[in-house]
DNA sequence: ATGGTAATTAAACAAACGTTTGATTGAACC
DNA sequence: GGTTCAATCAAACGTTTGTTTAATTACCAT
């Protein structure tokens, strides 16, 4: 008998561990699914096919996993970001390569938009002081992109906050429902939920034409 | 001595439960900041002046208060909502009148945006099916507003959910994240953060231009 | 006056939580 | 072939959690 592993390292996995990896993806699952506080060690050990002794012995404790997946998901993040503002181009087009940037940034790491939702909904309380800068440059990418739009007369004069506030929001709130789409979808209507793409197609558009300079809306304000 | 109040009604309280309220009112402020699972009974009760077991007493659970919030939020919404749709006029001019609904309510009750983030985040998994009902209404208004445009021709041909996905997401994640913008703004810059009437002068502007039919963008697709 | 009812408290409770500990194993190194 | 070391597990630990219980009080109707 003896059900359960014996204790040891686990044989011929000389490439570096890969239950410390196990983790991050369960981990940024768990997290993204429940928040910080609902995700429990238990339930992210399980997912990852390991005991949750082995949170605290590879990242010291559960705050210091969320830390590392938050770590490793804004970087990742950020550095396509800014890749699209070093790409150069007009305003407009800098903007639709920010929402493709946002989106494949969503598909490679579908947990992102869920856990930074989740971040700044809770005033960022479990956020080190380090992440924050990169969430922070976000901010700073979609600032630069109008203001050189107004600039270059491609963007009418909006305030690039606002604008950040209502283009993020739209694309951290449909990449961090898709579940929750996809289970009414099924549930409710027998209709599929719509994709990502045309969504993204959908944002551009919106946000390039709402941008765009000359004649005022007509009807009352 | 003996400090901590002994047993018993509350004196001279006739007109109807005050604990009750002060429950409500604290368990919506807990719960919006930090969640279902982040907020604790003990927490709850002290901030509003009771304690712990009074939740159980009025509202059966921890689940059951979270529940009775859930509904006074969504019912006071959706009643705004239906008003908009309602009161008739141009397509526009009820997407402008459905944002200015969206943040009195997001006012009248500053909890609202944070929990209602939180539970599409989390697939729903805290909502009771006749709460769940309240939050599809919202869809539809959007829904209704945009095929009306569409019909009389004040927009273009959009998808009425990707709309309603966009404009609800902005709306949701600037009044949700609002402490957090507020904190940011004290703690790093000097500067006060924006108001919420100009956010939602920009969201008008921004998707009544964005809808509006017309000739299309220039620049690469 | 008296009895009943609803509202409240402190304390007790069991379950669940994150963390720590100690034993155990496989592999690398000499 | 023995030693060392990092990785792993099961179990135990102390704390915190939401809930229940029993006692206590104020108000109201009779």
């Amino acid at each position: 008998m003896g059900r359960g592993r014996r204790p040891g390292p686990r044989p011929g996995t000389s490439p570096a561990a890969t239950t410390r990896e196990d983790l991050l993806r369960a981990g940024a699952e768990a997290f993204a699914e429940r928040g910080f506080d609902g995700a429990t060690a238990e339930r992210i050990a399980q997912r990852a096919g390991a005991t949750k002794a082995m949170i605290n012995y590879h990242f010291k404790s559960k705050q210091g996993l969320y830390e590392a997946i938050l770590l490793a998901t804004f970087t990742d993040l950020t550095a396509r970001l800014d890749a699209v503002r070093a790409a150069g181009g007009t305003a407009p087009d800098q903007l639709r390569a920010f929402v493709d940037a946002f989106a494949e940034a969503a598909t490679a790491r579908p947990a992102f938009p869920a856990m930074m939702a989740r971040e700044v909904l809770s005033g960022g309380r479990h956020l080190p002081a380090h992440v924050a800068d990169r969430l922070f440059g976000v901010v700073g990418v979609v600032r630069a992109v109008v203001e050189q739009g107004v600039r270059e007369g491609t963007f009418r004069r909006v305030d690039p906050l606002l604008t950040h506030l209502s283009l993020v929001g739209g694309l951290l709130f449909f990449f961090a429902t898709t579940p929750f789409r996809e289970s009414v979808a099924r549930a409710r209507l027998g209709q599929a939920p719509p994709a990502a793409a045309a969504f993204v197609a959908h944002v551009k558009e919106l946000m390039v034409r709402g941008l765009a300079p000359g004649r005022p809306v007509r009807g009352r304000r």
